[in-house]
This record gives structure tokens, sequence and C-alpha cells, in this order.
DNA sequence: GTTCTATATGAACATCTGTTCAGATATTAT
DNA sequence: ATAATATCTGAACAGATGTTCATATAGAAC
């Protein structure tokens, strides 16, 4: 047995973390074992525990961090004045960001039920944040009078599982890239929202 | 231990059946073991093996049987001549179906990884099928000049997209029913189909 | 070159996993 | 009442589970 202890310091965590999410994501939380990402990580099991305290923080801190910058990444996002060109930049940042990320996403998704409740009140939060902001968009564009929505709650959720559901097909380098895409989708959600205009 | 061999013949299988679906659909395929099955079927675990051969041929079945159902309730359906009214009639039929077996939507959308390759290519041909009806009714809408849509495959997969996310937040006793459901849903999905009339 | 410390090993733990099966029991048919 | 059959129990199996910890080692600091 080859012994490398105490070498990797720097690198370890990170990978950790970046081979959980791909084995979380291929197999599920429940189904994955420390020891199958110890020995992606290329690592004896009790390693782990270096990094983590225990498999469900790796599981939440997985999720907390994608929720996280998710939200920053929005808020870095300079809107248009223009509430229609504002919805346009929410279905292509959710699109690329999403599909730029797939594996974390699926996570996102999926693994909710393997929270403690605590950690899943936490995540519904976020999530729940990021739905408003595009409810506010769609809110806004209303009032202006460029779209007409009966009830803006339902709408949101409709729009967002219209483009979630992206991720669970798009492969790449598949008949469309993310550019042909994201028009599409783009006219989609404007049709979805009743725009008064194209 | 109170004994009850060979007691409850009938009844046990479908039961089985019944308490897997639910603690898949809670806790996840891989995150459910025979014996919590067992015990909430008010048995052993050994007796499981009387009506299913393993836990795989379990999980399968029921997501077999539930798209296989779908199917064939679909074609039950007696769809109108007028393109945006049997889309309606899709609107309504699938969210009613699908709200009204939540768990096994739930679990034949998140549990299709934990199939074996050949269980999960017949799964994805019965999926495959049912989105293909919805698709001809867009293409029939198309061709009628009913509606106008760019891409029928993308939009297929972005209005039951849409629909499917109903399941993940919708509660009985809720805000609305699923008749205002419904209706809202059909403005949805015409508009998304760029409809030329309301 | 020596010391110090962070990082890794590998064995151990108690418990759980899916599945099998001989034997026990209740129901059904006679 | 008796025999036959379907159904269930309870123990057993080989191996996997998350986590801990004494021990070993590599790299950093001096």
């Amino acid at each position: 047995m080859a012994r490398t202890a105490g070498s990797h310091s720097q690198t370890t965590g990170p990978r950790v973390r970046a081979q959980a999410e791909a084995l979380f994501a291929k197999h599920g939380y429940a189904a994955v074992s420390m020891r199958q990402i110890a020995a992606a990580v290329g690592v004896q099991a009790g390693a782990l525990y270096n990094y983590i305290p225990d498999k469900q923080s790796l599981l939440f801190s997985l999720l907390h961090d994608h929720m996280a910058e998710l939200l920053i990444a929005w808020d870095g996002q300079d809107l248009s004045n223009d509430p229609l060109i504002a919805l346009d930049q929410f279905t292509q940042f959710h699109l690329e960001y999403h599909l730029n990320r797939k594996d974390a996403v699926f996570i996102a998704y999926m693994e909710l039920r393997n929270l403690t409740p605590d950690n899943f009140a936490i995540i519904e939060t976020l999530r729940r944040q990021y739905e408003d902001h595009l409810e506010r968009l769609i809110i806004a564009a209303h009032q202006a009078g460029a779209v007409t929505v009966a009830d803006t709650r339902i709408v949101t959720l409709a729009v967002i599982g219209m483009l979630t559901e992206v991720t669970t097909w798009y492969r790449q380098g598949g008949r469309l890239d993310v550019g042909e895409l994201c028009d599409m989708y783009k006219t989609l959600v404007r049709r979805t929202l009743g725009t008064t205009q194209i």
C-alpha cells in the first residue's frame, strides 16, 4: 500500500466536494457510500473526516453553496429597465447557469428529502428567494402593461419549471447549442406571460 | 411474537406495492430497506419475497405499471376534433392524472437512475410514447394554423415540464382547487404554443 | 538536518443491507 | 376431522454502512 499521508493538503478538500457532487448526481445521495467518494478522490474513507463532519453536512453544504452562489450570480446581473428585456435576461441567465452546473442542479432538486428538517428549511428559503426574484420581474412587467398574468405566483413556478426541465434532457453537442436554446425559450417565456408585443 | 402465518393471501401483495410506493416517494429507493417496507405492511422481511423476486423488480414494476396505466388512461380519452380543445384536454388530463398519483409520479421522475440499464430503457420508451402523444397534438394544431411553434419537440418538453412541475408544490386544500388550476394552465399552455386566438 | 504539525492510513466498531430457507401456522378442499 | 397448500416467521448469511482513532508519514519551518 503506497502511503501518501500528509501530502495534498490544499487540493483534497475541494476534490472531496467535487467527487461527492458527481457521485450524488449520478447515483443519489443514499446510494453513494463514503468509501466510494474516498476511492474517487484517491484516499481512504477516514481521510474524508478531515474535511467534513459527516455525510449529511457534505450534502447540505453542496446544496447550500449551490443556492447561495446562484443568488449571488443573479445579483451580479445588471438588469435592463425594459421589463420584457429583463425577463429575457432571466431566461438566459437561468438556462446558462443551470446548464453549466447540471450535477449541482440535479442534486438540488433530487436530494431535498435526504436533508434533515432544519437543513431542508434553510435550502427552501434560498430557493424561495430565487423564485421571488423572477416573480418581482413578472409583477413589474405586468404593472408596466407589458404582460398579462392572472396569478403571478403560479406563472412564476410554471416558468421556472419549464426552464429547469431543460437540464433533464439537454446534452452538449446535441441538435441545438445553448444560444439557440435561449432564444427559443425567451419566446416561450414571453408567450407564457401573455406579452402584448412580440 | 404473534404469528399470523398463512393468513392474508389476497391483500398482502397489493399492500406491499402500496407501502413501497409511499416509502420510495418519501425517502427514495436507496434509502428504504426491505425491512422498512415489511414493517409498514405488518410482516417480516422474508414474507415480501412471496410477492416480488427482489427489490429492483419491485421498483421497476411500480414505474412500469405507472407508465403503462398512464398510456392506457390517455388512450381512453375521446379527443375533440378542434386541435385547441384537444390541447386543453391534454392539459386537464395530465394535471388531474398526475395530481392524483403524486407518489407514483415522484418515483417515476426520481428513481430512473436506480433502474438497471435494461429496465431504464423500457421506462424511457414508455415516457417517450407519452411525450409523442402531446407532440402529435401540437403538430396537428400547428398544421391547422391554430398555433405557431418553431420546434415541436422543444415545445412539447417545455409544456410537459411546466405541467409536471405542479406536482412538486400543489397541496390539496390549498389556495386553488384542481379545476381552477386546470383553467389557468390551459391558458398558459395555449399561450406557450402561440395560439392565434384566445 | 531536525523538529513540528497537518494529513493520511488501516483496522476496528456496531449496525444495517438484500436475500434465503427450514420450519411453523392458518386457510382451503375434501 | 383430516390432509394439502399457501403464507409467514425468525434466524442466518456474507458483506456493506458511517464513523472513530491510534499510528504513520510527508511537507513546512527553523
